[in-house]
DNA sequence: ACATTGACCTGGGAGC
DNA sequence: TGCTCCCAGGTCAATG
């Protein structure tokens, strides 16, 4: 589900509610999540405060006073601020709830999501040391990108969804961005001229910061943290839009698969 | 080092 | 209605 702008658009949904707040009961439902939640977690969280909450990639940090709360989202996990004590529904897995009485909620159908306590710097963690640039700020340019593909003989698709090139571009996105670039996914990345380094790297970075004024892309099940969709399905250009005309041109655009994902371009366009 | 594939899960929709 | 099959926004681990 969750690409950098949903994430980002949850963090900042959940912000206004949980910063400067204490913890005074966590309930784990289901701790097997993609990794399981450790079992003293709500013995760790008791009366901790939640200072600060960033992002990397698609992780959500939570500082506490103590450590840090890694969670990420999966492909299916959706954070909620409940108010009033809404009854748990299926899927429900874990809860942070708050002394001013409103709750964190987390619900994962899939349960491909991940919550995990550090003490250690996050970015020192294993599962994000090793990440790449992050594609809105200034050291994700076109140098950068050209000189990542060097030798890479993979898709150019692939390669802006390898989150240890750059994060947060997930399979929505990396077409979105592809078609504003006027680049055929199935380029080899290695074949790509720094010229195209400089409009995908700029392609990126608009689709990114137009998804995360729009509040996300909600497919079907996606929601901010205040339970509306996302707007930016309808901004669409050529994603989940197979055999429809090209808005630029008026050719269909075609949908294939690459390395297992649905793929979508316009043939005229993109070259 | 690089590239490919399977695996982890549940739910929804299409087709019969 | 019910069964089977395919698909889904991610990404790690194993394999060649």
């Amino acid at each position: 589900m969750p690409e950098l702008p949903e994430v980002e658009t949850t963090r900042r949904g959940i912000a206004p509610h949980v910063l400067n707040q204490t913890i005074k009961k966590v309930i784990v439902r289901n701790p097997r999540l993609r990794w399981p939640i450790t079992n003293n977690l709500a013995v760790i969280l008791h009366k901790q405060k939640i200072k600060k909450i960033t992002r990397r990639g698609k992780y959500l940090l939570l500082h506490c006073d103590k450590g840090f709360l890694i969670i990420h989202l999966g492909m299916s996990g959706k954070l909620s601020i409940v108010e009033n004590k809404l009854m748990a529904r299926k899927h429900d897995h874990c809860e942070l709830i708050f002394s001013h009485g409103k709750i964190l909620r987390f619900n994962d159908p899939r349960r491909f999501g991940a919550i995990l306590w550090t003490e250690a710097h996050p970015h020192q963690h294993p599962l994000l040391k090793n990440l790449g640039v992050e594609p809105l700020l200034k050291n994700f340019h076109k140098n950068y990108l050209y000189q990542q593909i060097q030798n890479k003989n993979v898709t150019i698709k692939q390669l802006i969804m390898d989150g240890k090139i750059v994060v947060g571009v997930g399979n929505i996105y990396a077409s979105e961005a592809l078609f504003l670039a006027k680049i055929l996914p199935t380029r080899a990345a290695q074949t790509l001229s720094l010229q195209e380094c400089d409009r995908l790297v700029a392609a990126i970075k608009k689709v990114l910061t137009r998804a995360i004024k729009a509040g996300g892309t909600t497919l079907k099940d996606f929601l901010q943290a205040n339970g509306k969709p996302g707007y930016f399905s309808q901004k669409l250009l050529v994603y989940q839009r197979e055999a429809t005309p090209c808005l630029d041109c008026g050719n269909p655009i075609q949908n294939i698969k690459l390395a297992q994902r649905a793929t979508y371009y316009c043939f005229s366009c993109q070259k």
